[in-house]
RNA sequence: GUGAGCGUAGCUCAGUUGGUUAGAGCACCAGGUUGUGGCCCUGGGGGUCGUGGGUUCAAUUCCCAUCGCUCACCCCA
């Protein structure tokens, strides 16, 4: 037997509903927000992603699909969504026009990493990113839809995590400070840490192991380091989220593992999905549009691991989908009719009735059953005497009452229907 | 890439201290009188006991390998 391929999944039937449930939240919060919709192709050149997310990084270093197409084009399946977004901003001249872009997507990303609880290797995010604004508003926009987003769908365990990651000026004076306050300690760190020591010493925060994070209790922090702009958009966001009733931490161990974050980055994390447990994350990228080849220009966005949300609502029971029952079925009391029947179904379903009916030639039990499984409001029965006498009974599933009526005039079987309903 | 656990019907799981036709519940199908559901009853279909090799008179049960799944580390959404 062929299966699908490890660390992806199919979506069946029984599933697709709750998400669609959560693609209608998603689309309807961002167009509230005035956020316009972008897709962008599934692959890109490779180098996008290696110059946008950065040559360092784990997603670039060990984690991509990549390959070589027929012509020898280094391509990658999307790892993430940002450098695409931000390639298809400059190729297009979207900053020409209009000064800010607001934009959102769902689409599916890759990874080849080991699949766990909340991580798959084709997975899907939604996200938006606004280009073209420093404004701390902006930033503040991103919690407030993603917040607002995970509560519609009726999340309750969650913590929004919010740091500033200040200018690269700044933080490089940081990183000295913290890199001397280290230094003596280093042989202390665990095998992890002292490889981050090196490659990027910020993430020693992100240590799960207690020993590491006993050392860093009296580390300085970046808060210290700040520059006076980041300062102040940062008390402006916290200001703004506090007036939205969003409640928050600050975590100055929250640093994004993507080279171009600066300023704000935030994260979502809920208490009912494993060890995955950041919902969605994002951040500001001041420096990263003019990094890809376009005119300096700010932007500020996020991302979100529908997965992982699906997870999260699954564990928390925080939804219920709405019922996609029949209003119709149609039960065949003489094989003959068949032709009878799909006018009928056909007549129902062109004024928006969802009607079926049996297909396979069975007893009018085994279609009663159908019926009821399919949990149809109504059954009308087509054949038998009083179909030679122009009449068929139409059945009320609820209530069990029957009644007669004319079989050429199926529109009064409608009127009955909007009575009922 | 590292580590741990698990692989018996569509699903959830029993079971075999190695021994003839491998079980249950749910799901599915058909019946329970002539053309009518939800409960109940009866019957039925469906499993190379993940795959390959080894030990044995005999393996689904023991051993080895392999593949897959799950969870965690790492990293991230």
């Amino acid at each position: 037997m062929i299966k699908a391929v490890t660390g992806t999944k199919d979506t069946l039937p029984g599933e697709i509903n709750k998400w669609k449930y959560l693609e209608n939240i998603v689309h309807d919060v961002f167009s509230h927000f005035n956020y316009k919709e972008i897709r962008t192709p599934v692959f890109e050149e490779t180098i996008l992603f290696a110059r946008g997310i950065g040559e360092e990084t784990d997603i670039v270093g060990k984690e991509m699909y990549s390959f070589l197409d027929r012509s020898e084009t280094n391509l990658t399946l999307k790892p993430e969504m940002t450098a695409s977004v931000v390639r298809a901003y400059i190729e297009h001249s979207l900053g020409n026009q209009q000064p800010l872009n607001k934009l959102f997507y769902i689409s599916p990303m890759f990874r080849q990493e080991r699949p766990q609880a909340g991580r798959l290797r084709q997975f899907h995010q939604f996200g938006g990113e606004a280009l073209g604004s420093t404004s701390p508003y902006l930033d503040a926009e991103m919690i407030q839809m993603s917040f607002h987003i995970l509560k519609q769908l009726g999340l309750n365990d969650l913590t929004v995590k919010i740091n500033t990651l200040g200018v690269p000026a700044s933080r490089e004076i940081y990183k000295q400070k913290l890199k001397s306050f280290l230094q003596d300690k280093k042989h202390l760190l665990s095998a992890d840490s002292k490889k981050r020591f090196d490659t990027n010493i910020l993430r020693i925060f992100d240590s799960k192991v207690d020993e590491d994070q006993q050392l860093l209790k009296e580390a300085p922090t970046l808060l210290e380091y700040l520059d006076d702009d980041s300062r102040n958009d940062f008390d402006l966001l916290m200001k703004a989220i506090s007036s939205a009733g969003i409640p928050f931490e600050i975590d100055p161990k929250l640093v994004r593992g993507l080279d171009y974050y600066t300023k704000t980055t935030f994260e979502i994390i809920s208490g009912k999905v494993g060890s995955q447990s950041a919902l969605c994350g994002g951040g500001r990228y001041d420096l990263l549009i003019e990094e890809l080849g376009g005119k300096p220009t700010p932007g500020v966005g996020f991302a979100a691991g529908i997965e992982r949300i699906l997870l999260a609502c699954e564990n928390e029971k925080s939804f219920t989908l709405p019922d996609d029952s029949l209003d119709l079925y149609i039960v065949k009391l003489d094989k003959e009719l068949s032709n009878v029947i799909f006018d009928s179904a056909s007549f129902f379903r062109r004024v928006n009735y969802t009607v079926d009916y049996d297909y396979l030639d069975r007893s009018v039990k085994a279609q009663m059953r159908e019926a009821n499984k399919m949990n149809a409001r109504f059954v009308l029965f087509i054949g038998g005497d009083e179909f030679k006498s122009g009449f068929c009974n139409l059945k009320n599933m609820i209530s069990g009452e029957q009644y007669q009526v004319p079989v050429n005039q199926l529109d009064q079987i409608l009127n009955y229907f909007k009575n009922a309903s």
